[in-house]
DNA sequence: CGTTTGCCTTGACCTTAATCAAGTAAATCT
DNA sequence: AGATTTACTTGATTAAGGTCAAGGCAAACG
């Protein structure tokens, strides 16, 4: 009994400093971050797992501590449109506080991943009672949206190789400094959901990934990248995009 | 002065009431809208008149009492990705609170247009101040995403002549009354301003609205359109979507 | 009232990406 | 290890939309 709680207690401690390092919660209390975290869930996923539907009750919100999770709708006969692949530090399904406590999407893990669901309730409580944290939401709501809208212009201004190439770029936790050397990258889930996260066929993206390889001198080994260098990337990408290198509004990891 | 005084007091309570009307705005008390409207300019703008520019420090916020205004991005060598296209009731500008005070896009009226422009400062502190309010934000900030989410979905799922159908299907101000009765509408702005809207060049828009005029018997005359019911347009278009009509997520003028 | 301008349409052609169909590589299972 | 499934690649073909060029039409202008 003793041991459990001790357990449990150490569980509570490693989520509230996670929960602490997501810029969303970065302002919380303690206070804050031990009642949004009563009732949490902290559950290892492997691929495949669905964690809700679109349409589905929503009681629960979650924040992804490590893994990926892709958001996404169905039409009818069953074509999928990708609305976004969320990774570390990401949270999923807050909106629902605003959309009469159903998901506007479904989610399913995409790669091994470890989740934390929350109750929906406490944090609409913490909005409602604490200006500055409905300050921070907005904030976060703001910087997602700004990301969608690079996300529609990116879908129009850049072709099929070109968008592979600004995945690619995104995927570097920090762009600025790795100008200039040589890095190692993986491609953190399988290329035919990168494909429709990008929005083509896997046929497209395989062919498309080759003449990026061609443009730009890459290598690829199965989900291996080798890059010598990262500007002839930002050259080949960027030069169709409204906004310079390196990309702020963009989700890579260390842009949460 | 007097006199003066009396008029801006009349264009202040009207704008008052319109302000009211903005679901945005809707929950503010009278001091509230009183305050917001402190330094207010009500402007009638002409087609082609630049708001801002992106990169633009931002010290104001736009709500459109009615007309269209295009919110885009251009890249280095002129290519224009447009955002969204806004009217009546719809505020923008206001997300540069949490963007270092700089508008992240471009603001162009394309349409005559009256539009209020309020104070940055003045909505940060009711923001801060009232949590009612932020709710508000943050629920008008979370309509949006799920927007931006669908307008996602809709240029990956459906062709050109399926993207018109929509585009015109959420222009009728009430689509449920709408069912089977015949309507008249007139295009709100430039067929070419609607292409690049949806993503397309204006010779495929033309060749794409013969296409849906064909499938659908929709009759056009310049930019008057003559629907004798608009099932078949929802059979036409809604088929390759995920929600099913009248399609709540999207931006037609009564879910502003 | 004719001319000009800008917007739109149409035609011919080209590029891109989707689709269809095999084939290969890699991972998983037994 | 061999069998089976799944993921990926490659080739051939097709369809969708983009591009280039020319012409029509209507509103605006002199």
């Amino acid at each position: 009994m003793q041991q459990v709680k001790a357990i449990d207690n150490h569980t509570s401690s490693n989520s509230g400093d996670f929960l602490k390092s997501v810029q969303l919660f970065g302002e919380c209390t303690d206070k804050e971050v031990d009642l949004l975290l009563e009732g949490h869930i902290l559950e290892r996923c492997t691929k495949g797992k669905m964690l809700f539907v679109s349409g589905d009750n929503a009681e629960r919100y979650y924040v992804i501590k490590n893994g990926w999770v892709k958001i996404f709708r169905e039409t009818l006969d069953g074509a999928q449109a990708i609305i976004d692949i969320l990774t570390e530090g990401h949270t999923f399904g807050e909106t629902s506080i605003f959309e009469e406590n159903t998901y506007p999407y479904s989610a399913e893990v995409v790669e091994p991943s470890e989740i934390l669901s929350l109750s929906l309730r406490k944090l609409r409580y913490l909005i409602e009672n604490n200006p500055k944290f409905a300050l921070s939401m907005l904030s976060s709501m703001a910087r997602y949206r700004r990301q969608q809208d690079t996300e529609i212009e990116h879908r129009s201004l850049q072709n099929a190789p070109q968008r592979i190439g600004c995945f690619i770029l995104r995927l570097l936790p920090n762009q600025n400094e790795a100008k200039g050397r040589p890095i190692t990258i993986h491609l953190p889930y399988d290329k035919t959901l990168i494909a429709s996260r990008l929005g083509m066929q896997p046929e497209t993206f395989s062919r498309a990934l080759s003449k990026l390889k061609d443009a730009t001198g890459i290598n690829i080994k199965g989900s291996t990248l080798e890059i010598q260098s990262i500007d002839p990337l930002i050259d080949f990408s960027c030069s169709a995009c409204t906004s310079e290198f390196p990309c702020k509004d963009l989700g890579c990891k260390s842009c949460v």
